[in-house]
Parts: structure tokens; C-alpha cells; sequence
DNA sequence: ACACCAAAAGTTGTCAACAATTTTGCTCTA
DNA sequence: TAGAGCAAAATTGTTGACAACTTTTGGTGT
């Protein structure tokens, strides 16, 4: 991303938005990088829902910066596949289509099992306490029931394990696909909130610590599996043909 | 990318750069993600060296389009790690030092057999057929020494293996650690031009035709491995206490 | 009351001018 | 002649205004 020497910052509005929440200090320096961030955040939260319109004018309050630095975080966002422009109308978080949803998770499918094997095969110390640490967090926010907090953890073990392998472009490269399964699951997501199951995660940990490759890779499969099979990926869409048969009329 | 509706060009000029290349016919349409395809290519037929600079004019008059396209496509390049942008200094070509390069090799060899075992698993016979005749011009190209075309057309196996997959989310992302390669390749590559030994292209197709899942994955990886042993990683940077040493001033 | 159409308001896309910074080229001096 | 210092030129970063398009609003007639 672009660096910059000197800080730059305009009127800070007072009221505040979905993304920004409440009371949340802007930190000095608002660039680019920054927003999509944020807005990362957001989608992994499930506070920015599929297809919410991104307004210019609202993130540019927001984040109190001009219009041309909400438009290169969108156009980022845009070329990562979690936000989509339409031109003339304006940008909106992406809205998978469950073809698209099914390719997010057949590719997760090919590499998370392949990344954890390798970090099973090799992880400094420290990546492990992370993890150990993570899984702790995700287990109180089970116990207290704290929902929202769950969701983002549940996605974020999958960045962290990546992160453990030592490798920031296959970090981001997981990121960018748990952040757009959080919009799918949040589209798609089936009744009985299977998201994460339970223990899986500390399952797989346990298998990493104990440097079992390949059982570590086939639980990280298994477990997207599941998480995919979770999902309610109706057909495609309906046809215009198929209204017929819809109404009963044949 | 930016969709748009009616096209739009402006003033185009006589003269041509080493990005467009002379009397080449610029499309109706001429968008970023275009922009962003043809530096692509350039950096990948080793046409656009490591750290040339990408001056926004020269490029503006290259595509005819205004400053604003080009600087969204640079912005992208950027984010991809094909191109540096630097503060007030303008955009350059990425020119990896060894720890990236590292980085982004590694990153291939976890990710790249995981997905041309997935392709020996499954794989529409069309896309067998196209990675056969892909090799065929390779090796049309390595007998009459085409050697640029060799370059590239070794690069683009790679993208068509993960191509192969079906999934086009697989493909972007080899597609952006090959191109990286590529500009490593350039830098860091030893005298002699080991960059995809001869044969291999072709007996990773055997084992995916064969269905041959382990093979496929091995061999993709011992292939990737010999491209990075045959570069030449010499140590990260010297320091500057090493100066001394540099000088025999000790 | 409803469909239809026109004008207005609002939003996004583009451009051109300006500001900030870096690079270049020149001059002067030691 | 090499190098420091300075002014001019060139390049990038930013802003504000305007054009193009979409959506909303409000009116008109049936």
C-alpha cells in the first residue's frame, strides 16, 4: 500500500456509523489500508450484512477522510471479492451466489488442509501458544454465550493457523476467503448454527502439537466439509422458465 | 472490477512504450482491469524489469486513458505485490529482496501440489487436452529458441494447472505468486537457466492423467523445489557492519 | 386509486487545476 | 574537477467542480 510520511487528517464528524462504531477512536493516520480493514472486521463480524450499500459519502464521514481514499479501499475490497461495484450506482458488500459460494469453500478446501499439514510439520513455539490461546478465547465466548464474538473467532482460527505457518501471503490469501465464507455463511448459513462445531478446532490443534501431518490435514478437510455441509446451498437460482412450475401452472 | 456501460476513449497517441507494444490495437474499453492484465503479461515475458519505474504519464499515454484509470490500476498492482508504490516517488516494479522471494516460493510449494493433486483427482478432459497442447508449445518454443516465449509459456503452465481445477479462485491466486516469481526469477536466477527443466512440465501431465493424486503432488513439488534451488538466495541483505568484511578492511 | 411521465435530488464517475514533493540541471566555490 | 547549494522542471498527491447516471419525488391524466 501506499506509504506515507506526514499524518493527514480532516473535520472528524460527530455521529458515527455501522462501521465505525460508537465512540471508537480514529487512530492518526486514516489511509487506505486502514479502512479495508475495518471493513474486513466488519464483514467477519456480521455487522456489514451481503449487499449493504457502501455509501462514499457515509464512509468518507466515517472515517473522516476525502472521497478518493473510500474509493481506493473500495476498489481493493471490490478487486478481493468482498465488495462489489456497480457502476453508476455505487459499491455494496458482496453477495455470493451460491456458485460462487460453493467455489470459496472448494478452494479453502484444496489449500487449508495442505497449510495446516505444513504447519503440523513445522511450527515455531510461540504459533502454537497463539493458537492455544485463541482456542481458550473461543471456548468463553461459547460458555457466555457471547455470539458475535464466537462468529469472528470461529473465522479467525482459520486466518491464525495460516498465520502459524510463518507466511503472510498465505495468510492473507486465507483471510481473503474467510472473510467472504463469513458473508456466505451469513447468507447461507443453515437454521442449527453449525458454524465452528465445538471441540473441532482444538481437535486439529491437538493433531498440529502432535506433528500429525496427514491427521491434521484430514481434520482440517473434514471440518470445512462440515461447515460446507452446513450451509444450505439451494440451486443456483431460479429460472425464468421455472415460474411455471413454481405456481403450479404445467 | 468496475463494470461499465458505454465505452469512452480519449486522445490516443502515435508513439508506444515497451508495456504496449508498437502497432498493437488498444481495445474499445480500456478499464483497469486491462491495464492491470498487460503489465501482467509484460512482467511475465520478463519485459518489465524488477524496479523499473512506472511513470504515470508514459503509462497514460501508452493505454490513452486518464491519469485516474492508471493510478487505480497501480493501486491494485500494488496490492498484489507486483508493483511498489513509494510516497511522492511514483510506482515501481516489484523487485523482491531474498526474503520475499523466499516467502513466495514457500508459499508455492505448500499451495501448488495441494492443487494439482486436486486436478489429478478430477479433471474435465478439456482441460487435460489444453494442458497438453500448452506443452506442446513449450516445446515448439524450447527447439527454435524462442526463449522469451519460454519463459512466459513456463510461467503460464502453472496458472493452467490451477486453472484446471475448474476454480477460478485457485487460479488468481497462483496467478499472482507466479508472476511474483517471475520477477524473482529475473533477479535472483543463476547462469544457467534452469527455470523449468525440460521434461517435468510434461511427466507432471502423465501422473495427472493417470489419476496419479501422490505422484502429481510430489512431483509438483520436487519441481518447484529445483526452480528455487537453482536460484540464487544469497543472504538477505549485507549489512552494514559487513561493509568491512565486503572491503577487507578488517 | 393507479400507471405513467417529467423534473428534481442525490450519487457516482471524470477531469482539470493546484499543492507538495522529488528530481534535474546549473552555478559557484574550494 | 568534484561537490555543495540553489532554482527550475517534472512528477505525484489532493481537492473541488462538473458531467453522467440513477433514484426519488411529484404531478398529470385516465
Amino acid at each position: 500500500m501506499v506509504k506515507r510520511k506526514r499524518g493527514f487528517r480532516k473535520n472528524v464528524p460527530t455521529d458515527s456509523t455501522s462501521i465505525e462504531t460508537a465512540n471508537k477512536a480514529l487512530p492518526d493516520q486514516v489511509d487506505e489500508a486502514y479502512i479495508v480493514e475495518r471493513i474486513y472486521s466488519a464483514v467477519m463480524e456480521h455487522r456489514l450484512p451481503p449487499a449493504q450499500k457502501l455509501s462514499e459519502l457515509k464512509l468518507c464521514e466515517a472515517f473522516g477522510v476525502g472521497r478518493m481514499r473510500v474509493r481506493h479501499a473500495l476498489l481493493l475490497l471490490s478487486d478481493q471479492g468482498i465488495v462489489e461495484l456497480e457502476a453508476n450506482r455505487g459499491a455494496f458488500v458482496a453477495s455470493p451466489n451460491p456458485k460462487e459460494a460453493n467455489e470459496v469453500f472448494d478452494a479453502r478446501m484444496v489449500l487449508e488442509p495442505a497449510i495446516a499439514r505444513r504447519v503440523a510439520m513445522e511450527t515455531p513455539p510461540e504459533y502454537l501458544a497463539m493458537l492455544r490461546q485463541h482456542i481458550s478465547l473461543e471456548d468463553e465466548a461459547r460458555e457466555y454465550s457471547r455470539g458475535a464474538d464466537l462468529i469472528r473467532l470461529s473465522g479467525e482460527f482459520h486466518v491464525k493457523v495460516a498465520l502459524a505457518s510463518g507466511n503472510l501471503i498465505l495468510r492473507r490469501v486465507i483471510r481473503e476467503l474467510v472473510t467472504r465464507s463469513s458473508l456466505i455463511v451469513g447468507l447461507f448459513g443453515a437454521s442449527n448454527h453449525m458454524d465452528c462445531p465445538d471441540g473441532e478446532h482444538s481437535d486439529l490443534l491437538g493433531a498440529i502439537e502432535r506433528g500429525d501431518a496427514d491427521t491434521t490435514a484430514s481434520l482440517m478437510f473434514e471440518h470445512l466439509r462440515k461447515i460446507k455441509d452446513g450451509l444450505d446451498l439451494a440451486p443456483p437460482r431460479p429460472k425464468e422458465g421455472d415460474l411455471k412450475d413454481i405456481l403450479g401452472l404445467r
